[in-house]
DNA sequence: TCGTATGTTGTAATCGTTACAGATACGCTT
DNA sequence: AAGCGTATCTGTAACGATTACAACATACGA
């Protein structure tokens, strides 16, 4: 196992190299399934029994803020994670709530031959700073 | 204000026509800000002091049901009601948390030059049946 | 060694949402 | 008009994800 793959991703961003965050890093990149806070601690909580799940949200949060993560919002009721590597695109399915990854170039979300799956619906949500709050001070 | 518009858009999902459905879809055709229950509620509070949260809940999850309101997960803190008209795309503000309609071709994420918009961010989330489940019996 | 930064922990609080049970209103039959 | 059944509405309590906060621990520079 590669730690010191994620330490150099944490000196990147100017982050303390320190177990929980190098143990989040490294369980976001072996179990691409877009967990839960809560599935990331319980699963950390094995080898390190002392952790705290306010540690997860907090080493989650930095991750997000040096954007080392993507925050999935998809389905409604908690946050999923996601390691910020290759770009792609997300398939919840409403049945089994799995969440699937989906590799359309992402300018383009009509042209999804996507294995069989049944879209029922398209959002697109994009994020950044709107026009009004790029010419005030705010932003 | 035409409520017998909306009227006629229950009845033709077979739902009942009721004050507090007739209210929710006439502020959320008129304000088209993707409120909260919570805008909702306090909105329509003021003309029928009876009106209970919970209610409100009630009709936005049967109207979600029929299909006839989007909801958006966009911010992750709380869902944000739309009318289901012509299609478009959502765009969140991350300095001042407005969401403002984007009408790309629902096709095309990338061609965006919206307006001055900056985009940082861009989540296509697609919901539906996946393989797995259309082929079981669950579904 | 001391002092300061930063990270960690655990509990308590917050807040959006749902569960539930009682009250109410409406439509239908007689 | 009376009675009944179903659907809606209400209010409170519960739930669950997330955050606030303060105490404790650790690492590093002087």
């Amino acid at each position: 196992m590669d730690l010191e793959k994620y330490a150099d991703m944490l000196r990147e961003k100017d982050l303390k190299v320190t177990p929980h965050r190098l143990g989040v890093l490294r369980y976001l990149d072996e179990n691409r399934t877009h967990p839960t806070a809560d599935d990331i601690y319980r699963a950390l909580k094995k080898n390190s029994p002392s952790l705290s799940k306010t540690t997860v949200y907090n080493v989650l949060n930095v991750l997000e803020d040096r954007e080392m993560v993507d925050v999935l919002t998809i389905s409604g009721i908690e946050a999923r994670y996601d390691l910020k590597m290759h770009p792609h695109q997300h398939f919840m399915c409403k049945s089994c709530g799995r969440i699937i990854d989906i590799y359309v170039e992402r300018h383009c979300l009509d042209c999804f031959p996507e294995k069989g799956h049944k879209v029922e619906e398209v959002h697109g949500y994009f994020k950044g700073i709107c026009r009004d709050c790029l010419k005030g001070s705010g932003g």
